[in-house]
DNA sequence: GTGTAATCGAGACGGTACGTCCAGTCTTACA
DNA sequence: TGTAAGACTGGACGTACCGTCTCGATTACAC
């Protein structure tokens, strides 16, 4: 019965060093400055090995983010705790992140690739549109249910607007004011 | 009594073509295939002259916004109409924006400088946070003052998260479900 | 046993492109007017490819003499004919060439790059201070082998004197008067 | 009555400021890193005066020689000293001075602004066809005379030769051996 | 074992854009 | 009018990457 592969395999080793470069690298210096070059040099393998199977910078990022070599390990909500405390937790957790510089700057980057982009801007919708959004949407469902939250609460529309939200901090210069965490709760509640 | 300015003053003319050249070129291809030499041939200017009045590609960018070069003269919310209405309008109106696909690819190329390019987020979030952001919290005002809103309504959070569902649509790979104009100002309603 | 070649090999075709290309717009414009750039386009080569094989501008030149792309075979003593004939055809045939133009111009560009840069003075230096003078310092040996020429003829200081007569002959500005070869030949006969 | 000249005056300081920052940049870094910005600017003068009174840089070089404003003080054979002593003079004179760095870095610019540009050669060979060489001939005129020199010396072949040899050495890479200045001095002798 | 085939590293290739430097000109205010 | 200042268009410089290509070497499966 034979094989339907022949040759040489792709090397898995040559894989998790391009991402464990690439990682390194956009934590370093942002990710416009990263180039193909330097992950190649950096992961010890030849450039036509990274063009062989990734179509663009863009898209090596985004399967950073989808192996979760990049430490962007979302907070998804507890199914197990209160719905308005999952939320709490969610916003502020959100917000502590992206008042640290390396989280701010990865942020930025993957922003930004996903601006310019669009194979990394269908990858990491799928993870942003997947995991978080369904998170939400589910924490916000408990709520409506239990009561926590007003009962008319259109959800697509409330998730969009907390990631939104999210987002838009990325692209501001200046610093927040305010109490904006429980302000939105506010929002949410009955 | 000498004056201060000594030597041969700034061209405005060539200010102007530049603000001109990078409009049409961005509209033509976008933010990443932008480049300096590409504006300063098609503005007839020599490369030097860009480089001795802008720090980067981005703060063009930025600029041409700042100076309403780019079409993208804001909804500003009018005063006189009801508080509802004007709300309606600018989200109604944005969406519509994000719709057509030139408006779509410039509202990527700025956010993609703002998130790459430090001058150009300070110069394009006085723009946002400034016109935009302004003209959104008078209409909130107006509308608690008048009863159409909310009294507890928590202005500047409510403002970042309108800016934010904007931004939010940008970077996403699919399209949007149900009336999203509607569930907005439902959340917002007393 | 690996071999110690790796990667693609230099492109021998575009070495010889570059060498066509350089002798082509020196002799139509000039040392001073040839630029790597017009190099590099004529020769249908990226500009990389030649920064990464040759220092400067001037080297390139030298390799053009060395590789004798330039006409410049230099008139060679015949070891057969006799001494003081041979040394009267290099000193005429060099003064004819220096009255050409365009022979006038290139040696003229030779002296420039090696006056200005090391890398091409070494490269010159080793076809003037080798084919050159030997066969200049052979001739001489054997005039005074054959009595042609001065038993106590200081050999090295002589060929030096001829070659430096010519070299001055570049960088003056107005025409010889007189029959220099042969009152240079005097000085050398018994 | 008015006389015949209208305007400010040229300003004798500005053309000695720039001549001394010709020769100071000159010996720093050599002739072809000189520019004529830079030249300006360390003489705290404007640039179109240089361009207003001077064609290009090498005349500037150029004039600095006339000048005096390099240190390139010639040997001059003294005319009441014998002729061969003279010659053994300007002979071990300028062999010692072309192996100081700063006065063959010096000699090696000016052979190349001579070999690059018509007006520079043009005022260079004023210079040494005029001052070097009239000393020169009139010490090979005197030995003649005296008989310390042979009496069917071709003084004009002679100088020339004695300056090309000069010359070949800004130009060689190697250093020389053996006793030039005498064995040239023995090819005159009678 | 002995092909056969695809991948691997390395690195040169033709190009594009970068940001700097300088050339030579032009336009100010001042002397 | 000459001068210092300094902005202007234009263009070469040398560097950094891009995406492609061409090597020898390696590693599997098929025979």
């Amino acid at each position: 019965m034979p094989s339907g592969v022949r040759g040489r395999p792709r090397s898995e080793g040559s894989r998790q060093r391009i991402l464990a470069a690439t990682r390194d690298l956009l934590l370093e210096s942002g990710y416009d400055q990263l180039s193909i070059a330097a992950i190649a040099d950096a992961a010890g393998v030849g450039r036509q090995t990274l063009y062989r199977w990734w179509p663009s910078k863009a898209s090596i990022v985004a399967e950073c983010v989808i192996e979760n070599v990049l430490p962007l390990r979302t907070v998804v909500a507890d199914p197990e705790r209160p719905a308005l405390e999952c939320l709490r937790a969610w916003l502020g957790e959100s917000r502590r992140r992206l008042a640290m510089p390396d989280q701010l700057a990865l942020f930025r980057a993957l922003t930004a690739a996903a601006a310019s982009d669009e194979t990394a801007r269908l990858r990491l919708d799928a993870l942003f549109g997947g995991a978080i959004r369904h998170s939400l949407r589910s924490a916000l469902e408990r709520g409506v249910e239990s009561g926590e939250l007003r009962a008319d609460l259109p959800i697509e529309t409330v998730a969009d607007l907390l990631i939104g939200g999210m987002l838009y901090r990325l692209v501001r210069a200046d610093e927040e004011a305010g109490d904006a965490v429980e302000d939105t709760l506010k929002l949410l509640a009955p």
